[in-house]
DNA sequence: TTTTGTGTTAACAATTCTGTTAAATAATTT
DNA sequence: AAATTATTTAACAGAATTGTTAACACAAAA
């Protein structure tokens, strides 16, 4: 039998077993039972702590949208290199951050995308964080078009097309992988290609096209 | 009160009732009465004409799931233009395709990409679709660029990048729309913009690099 | 007209799931 | 130590959900 007294913390174990149970089923496929069979506690004890199934839900929801939007933050926004090393360093830290949560931008479309409420608090959030970023990019893109080594681009048009290119890898990962590569190589592999690939096509998108 | 008797054709009004449910709530948030209801039929006769909830919601994910494979084949089998006039179109049928079934992308991640099982009917699917394309579009784009008038890509690593940039696009409209444009033009004026840009990525993407 | 088969209804059975409660146990304070 | 507070348990209540069944209606065939 598991240890079943003195929890120094039964609402850490809680919250740990409810991430996984949401992350993989959702919330309406997601059982409180479930959560607390997996987190070695009662039943009642879900509704001691947190007394919905929604509060759970809520507090597990928060802290990955805050993720989400972290991660795009964290990854572009290091200013002080050059645009091109700027923009790779950007991708790549963002798909490497996407990658070590597999499946949280599969858990933010299916919870976050359908629900209009839902959507509202996330773009809240993306707003400010894009406020941050954007004019700092815009700047810089706009440098280096007047400096005729890139073609003009909207900021924001341009991170969307990263954020595109990257979230379709991670999120569409266990459908494409064994259409890509070799299938033992798996993982690693397909994300090394995906991520080469994502890198240079936005490189390619800034590209100054040559004059005839 | 709602015709009652002799529904010629019960079995297709439950079908397309469930069509709307299962979109919109998936499997697990679904409810058979509810799509009773919404069918003008009584609950029985759902277990009447398919045994069970599973039976409906398989038929009605497997058409779903041919769409979505054969909006990428007819938006992008159509050989005979010169290459980029192929993409363009290609990228733009394939674009309008999931936008006039906007909320099918949604569906297909929630429902297909956390279940393995389902992952691996898809993919079979996916797989017979690439086969037909991929030998054709290789060819033309070595054509391209033994002719000087293209950078050599790989075709599934170009197919995937639009496919990223145009169902990202669709998928994300709830949550990025706002940030975009305008709050009234909306959805059309959104469509419009990513549409284009997704048509000029990929048209850069193949660009030759230009020599110094 | 009787029979037969399909479609339909209403009520119900069985399960599952969330949330509650009262009592027991441990920890903390006084 | 006594009292108070916090945590845990076990049993249960209530609601919702899927699936079943027996009776019924109606049409077409015999």
């Amino acid at each position: 039998m598991a240890e079943h007294t003195h929890h120094t913390n039964t609402e850490q174990a809680i919250l740990e077993a409810a991430e996984r149970e949401f992350l993989a089923k959702g919330f309406e496929g997601a059982r409180t039972t479930s959560i607390a069979r997996a987190a070695g506690v009662t039943h009642a004890m879900l509704h001691y702590y947190f007394r919905t199934k929604e509060k759970i839900f809520e507090r597990i929801l928060d802290e990955k949208m805050r993720l989400i939007g972290e991660s795009v933050l964290t990854a572009f926004g290091q200013p002080g290199l050059p645009l091109p090393e700027r923009l790779r360093q950007g991708i790549e830290n963002h798909f490497d951050l996407l990658a070590a949560q597999a499946d949280l931008p599969r858990f933010v479309v299916t919870e976050v995308f359908s629900h209009p409420e839902r959507c509202e608090v996330m773009r809240r959030r993306i707003r400010r964080i894009l406020d941050r970023l954007l004019v700092d990019l815009q700047r810089e893109l706009d440098e280096a078009a007047a400096r005729g080594e890139a073609d003009p681009v909207d900021a924001l048009t341009l991170l969307l097309d990263i954020i595109s290119l990257n979230v379709f890898s991670i999120l569409a990962y266990p459908l494409l992988a064994p259409l890509v590569g070799d299938p033992e190589g798996g993982r690693d592999r397909f994300f090394a290609m995906r991520k080469a690939e994502n890198v240079a096509a936005i490189r390619k998108r800034i590209l100054k096209i040559p004059e005839r």
